[in-house]
RNA sequence: GGCCCGUUCGUCUAGCGGUUAGGACUCCGGCCUCUCACGCCGGCAACAGGGGUUCGAGUCCCCUACGGGUCACCA
């Protein structure tokens, strides 16, 4: 059985970053009939974590993500990591350390100035004696000082390291008894039965120490996947400008979580040639070892691609709840589907299709001045007043686009007119500019009525002016 | 600075010793056409550099360069 987790610290809001690795286990997991457990890492307390596991939560929510269990939150088992630390103490794998926080700087500031790796020096490691006064200890894990740690990476392959070059007895509990990260993440993960650990690769370099707290514990070591970054577009670190916001700013800008999820597995991970894939294909066909070894930057220009994607093979239904979300209702509209049909094939994102809606719905405000100026030509009003009355009097009833269509071909061949002459006047008196989708899709969605309406009163418009 | 990791078109990537180095996004042409899109067809564009190993290297090894991560009583 695998179990997997996702275990940030509580920064009050879920990112791509954050959202790319939690799919990544939480695909592990699932695709293995596993666990995907969340726990919050708040031993530093400060922040509101509650408020930031619900951030993360109405993320997962969003996307469709879901872990199993009641969420971890570390601030509320420092009884079970004080246990841990006093088993270590009793069995001389940790010890007190009365080293002051200036004598730590000082022997740092002499190290560095010997070029040398800031490490402590390990003074108290077998002390005996009285304490000083008025100190209040740390406590420290013992760490090899010579040999190497070595594991395997199921991204990077079998990584190892010497322990002089990189440990140290680093504090497992601060002055105040509170235990640190290192310390009380191989805790949690060994305690909460993670087999496979996904997460970024910033968290590499902790292994090496995560391993010594497992080995003193005799805790079985978990497999490690350690994730690239994602960069941004110039290949720096991911800020927020970038598109390290809150996810949940993904849907206020008009994106589909399927087309987000998309994006996030591509980014850093391969199968094959294939671009598109279900959530369905994502849990079959997910293995960390095909996850890319380097980093990759953040390409908007692709996201937009795939949100264009999603949005065109989306469901009538689907589409019509989304555009709720932007103030557009049209769950009522006669020809909704015909709307949603004329939309979806030109919005990159909701944001753009509910404006597009709007535009089409709304009766125009203004006309735009350049178009009307570039088609509206001598006889473009007379032709239009024509056309209004020819509907008018046409005995069909005109409802799908393709009775509008007929219609307005036999108009054309009444007076000799070609599609040119008319299209784009039409256009302008029913949506007040020279773009909008097919004239007759127009025509179709406001009925007969409201064209003659906006026709009449475009001509009106032009008359006044 | 020490240690660790990485480097294929601008970007995401395929490749797993023998390929005209493939696909996708972007961009540029063309077709379609009532505008804008969509769609379709076509095009530009890459193995960081240098040494090895090998009959043969994008693929294996070493070095260099560049990029990133990490070295806390943060996580």
């Amino acid at each position: 059985m695998i179990t997997t987790r996702f275990a940030p610290s509580p920064t009050g809001y879920l990112h791509i970053g954050g959202l790319r690795t939690a799919l990544y286990s939480y695909l592990w997991a699932r695709k293995n009939s596993g666990r995907f457990l969340l726990r919050i890492e708040d031993t530093d307390l400060k922040r509101n974590s509650k408020e930031a596991a619900e951030a993360i939560e109405e993320a997962f929510r969003w996307v469709g993500l879901s872990h199993d269990d009641e969420i971890v939150y570390q601030s509320e088992r420092f009884d079970l990591y004080k246990k841990y630390i006093q088993k270590l103490l009793d069995e001389k794998k940790a010890y007190y350390c009365y080293m002051s926080r200036e004598e730590l700087d000082a022997l740092r500031a002499e190290q560095q100035a010997r070029k040398e790796r800031p490490r402590y020096d390990g003074r108290y490691r077998d002390f005996e004696g009285t304490p000083p006064a008025g100190v209040e200890p740390v406590v420290r894990i013992k760490a090899p000082t010579e040999g190497t740690i070595t594991f395997t990476d199921g991204i990077k392959g079998e990584i190892s390291v010497r322990a002089e070059d990189v440990l140290d007895d680093f504090i497992i509990a601060r002055a105040d008894g509170t235990p640190t990260y290192n310390f009380v993440v191989a805790i949690d993960d060994a305690l909460m039965g993670i087999t496979d650990v996904i997460r970024g690769d910033d968290h590499l370099s902790n292994t090496p120490k995560q391993i010594v707290v497992y080995e003193a514990l005799g805790f079985d070591l978990p497999k490690f996947y350690h994730v690239p970054m994602i960069l941004n577009p110039n290949g720096k670190k991911l800020s927020k400008r970038d598109g390290a916001m809150d996810v949940m700013e993904y849907k206020r800008m008009g994106y589909l979580p399927e087309a987000l999820l998309n994006f996030l597995i591509r980014l850093g991970w391969s199968h094959g040639d294939q671009e598109i894939f279900s959530f369905q294909e994502m849990l079959e066909l997910f293995d960390p070892k095909d996850i890319n070894k380097s980093a990759s930057a953040y390409n908007a220009e692709k996201l937009l691609w795939l949100n264009a994607h999603y949005i065109k093979n989306a469901t009538y239904e689907r589409l019509i709840t989304e555009l709720q979300d932007f103030d557009v209702n049209i769950a009522d509209h006669d020809k909704k589907e015909i709307l949603v049909d004329a939309l979806r094939e030109r919005a990159k994102t909701m944001v753009e299709f509910a404006q597009m809606a709007k535009a089409i719905i709304d009766r125009p405000q203004a006309y735009d001045e350049k178009a009307v100026k570039k088609f509206i030509g001598e006889d473009s009003l007379e032709i239009l007043k024509r056309y209004a009355a020819f509907l008018q009097i046409s005995e069909k009833a005109l409802h799908l686009p393709v009775d509008f269509e007929e219609v307005t071909k036999q108009f054309m061949a009444k007076y000799d007119l070609k599609m040119k002459n008319l299209a784009q006047p039409l256009r302008i008196s029913l949506v007040g500019t020279s773009v909008s989708p097919s004239v007759y899709d127009v025509l179709s969605i406001l009925g007969k009525d409201e064209v003659i309406y906006r026709i009449e009163k475009f001509i009106e418009h032009m008359k006044k002016a």
